[in-house]
DNA sequence: TCAAACTTTCAGAAATAATTGAAAATTAAA
DNA sequence: TTTAATTTTCAATTATTTCTGAAAGTTTGA
């Protein structure tokens, strides 16, 4: 397979990924690019090699930063900003395991935490509780696993993961 | 609290959660609906509950249904299908993570795998097949652990989540 | 076999999310 | 300063996803 070829495979691929996994398709795509990139890139190449506009690139690189996963780098004599991926993978899983975290399952165990206080005596509510309890119980779980993802050395993980199974 | 309430907020809370990672924000609900629901409930139970379309009630049952976390069932004298959920959290963890391993990472490492017989030696080559060597150890890796949220026991999992952090 | 009860399908409508492109804001060299 | 290069913003547009509702399909009991 020709290099041109394989990219845009990656390229899509890694796009489709994010979008099942509720991250915008081009933000992913935009990640991707830069991956395979060897130098940092300008806002004008990404452009250029997705196909599309200004507006939306620098929206969803100013998100890659947010995230941690796309760095700025500058050029001497060159005023543009030059963006390049964070390619260390595990990194990379750790940094999207904390945005995970801090996003969206801390609303939902503030929200289980409220729905603790409610009153009544009923099966409905009985059900209710058991219910909220096991959500919370779960929610806490995967907030732990995801913290222990941040905290682990890969090397440990990898062991502990290969040895499990 | 008052129940109702309760319950709304945990509707929202989980349809919410659920839209954030990629799934259907109603079919996210409908199983929050079941899930505080003591007794299985009929379509119209949910459309009532949810105010939303008999095709779209149906739709999303079918696919909770196709998880694997929501099942049938009949009533004695009623022609009626009746939904119940699957209320152990874990087992709904272990269903979802089945799932999505099949449904996105499996589809993700068999183009990683193609990937690698890329041709060529430049240094983009050479960057190129890093990056995709070392996504798909990475990937491989999300694939075992997923797979082995399936085989743990919940107990043992928890006690080593606990215990690392 | 018929018909009522119920489920499924799907084309079009509505809602939501992503994208564009041009104007405004910012930055830094002259 | 001024001005040219660059980045950012955002209202309008376009694309995508979700939802509706009525029609078609299926099942079961009489």
């Amino acid at each position: 397979m020709k290099l041109e070829e394989a990219q845009d495979k990656f390229i899509q691929g890694w796009g489709q990924l994010g979008a099942s996994w509720g991250i915008n398709r081009t933000m992913a795509q935009i990640q991707a690019v830069l991956l395979v990139s060897p130098e940092a890139l300008c806002t004008d190449d990404i452009m250029e090699r997705l196909q599309i506009s200004r507006g939306n690139a620098n929206m969803n690189i100013r998100e890659l930063i947010a995230w941690g996963v796309v760095y700025k780098s500058f050029k001497p004599g060159d005023r543009k900003e030059y963006y390049y991926a964070e390619k260390d993978m595990w990194d990379l899983a750790k940094k999207v395991a904390r945005e995970r975290k801090k996003r969206e399952l801390e609303p939902l165990n503030r929200i289980l935490g409220e729905l603790k206080t409610v009153e009544g005596n009923s099966n409905e509510v009985k059900e209710f509780k058991k219910v909220v309890k096991s959500a919370d119980a779960m929610a806490k779980r995967a907030d732990s696993m995801l913290e222990l993802v941040g905290k682990l050395d890969e090397n440990i993980f990898f062991k502990w993961i290969t040895k499990g199974k």
